[in-house]
DNA sequence: CTAAAACCTGACGTTGACGTCAGAGGCAAG
DNA sequence: CTTGCCTCTGACGTCAACGTCAGGTTTTAG
């Protein structure tokens, strides 16, 4: 397929895309015009880009962590580098946890107009908590 | 103190915690030459900010949710917008803890080098099916 | 064949959350 | 007093992930 069926198929813009291949992420054959052309899968692989960007992972991150990825055999070195990202990942939801913890309590104490709001106070001893759990 | 103490304290630069101050998110006293004057509850505020920034809320929407944290009582508006805030930090951790699932597999499939690599025909299958399991 | 739509490269523009530098004042110590 | 560190405002620089525009070629529809 050409960039313009994968970029409505992937839901993503046409510039990304070669956005992405200019920085390694994603190969395109070229036909004899020079135009790109994709096999199916490739959709899969923008799939996959997204998921990582949104993980909050770089372009240089992801284009260092693809080809372990698609190697069967992985290095030491690459298999350290996917779980520290595991762990970047793991750490990030802990503390959206803790942060939509914290507005459901704004959400609660603001509900009733009876109710003092008394979280500035309240989410410090809550995030200390949690910090000294999970360093 | 003065706001080299709140960013020694806080951990973020000079330079954000007057970025801060720019955007309205953050006041300070001024003394009379001029200088900046926090309370010690800043230090806690600015706490505050850096976790909304860390979960993906720009400093305009910070800002317009802060007002809301502050007071005592809601407009409908705020509840709604704390609530939407709230679901979208709720769907942001459920798309990590795919990713983050799918890291898993990764490292478990490339851990052994026996093992072959077929997590990207495979991760659709798992996004798929922990996708329609947790919305 | 022709016009519209899709594609190409190259290059400059955008946005957010600061970094960094310049030049000028303020403040406690010796 | 002056030395040294802190602070001020103002303004330009940065970086990532694209958006957008220009000017030209290719493919497709009629």
């Amino acid at each position: 397929m050409r960039i313009g069926e994968l970029a409505a198929r992937s839901g993503v813009s046409v510039r990304a895309l070669r956005y992405y291949e200019e920085q390694g992420l994603l190969e395109a054959d070229r036909s004899e015009s020079g135009q790109r052309h994709y096999p199916e899968s490739a959709a899969d692989r923008v799939e996959l880009i997204q998921m990582l960007y949104s993980a909050g992972l770089s372009s240089r991150t992801v284009a260092e962590l693809l080809p372990c990825v698609d190697a069967k055999v992985s290095t030491p070195e690459s298999r350290a580098r996917l779980a520290a990202e595991r762990d970047r990942i793991d750490a990030q939801i802990a503390a959206l946890a803790r942060t939509r913890d914290n507005l459901d309590a704004v959400i609660a104490s603001t509900g009733s107009p009876a109710s003092g709001c008394a979280w500035i106070a309240d989410h410090d001893v809550a995030a200390q908590a949690s910090h000294s759990a999970t360093p």
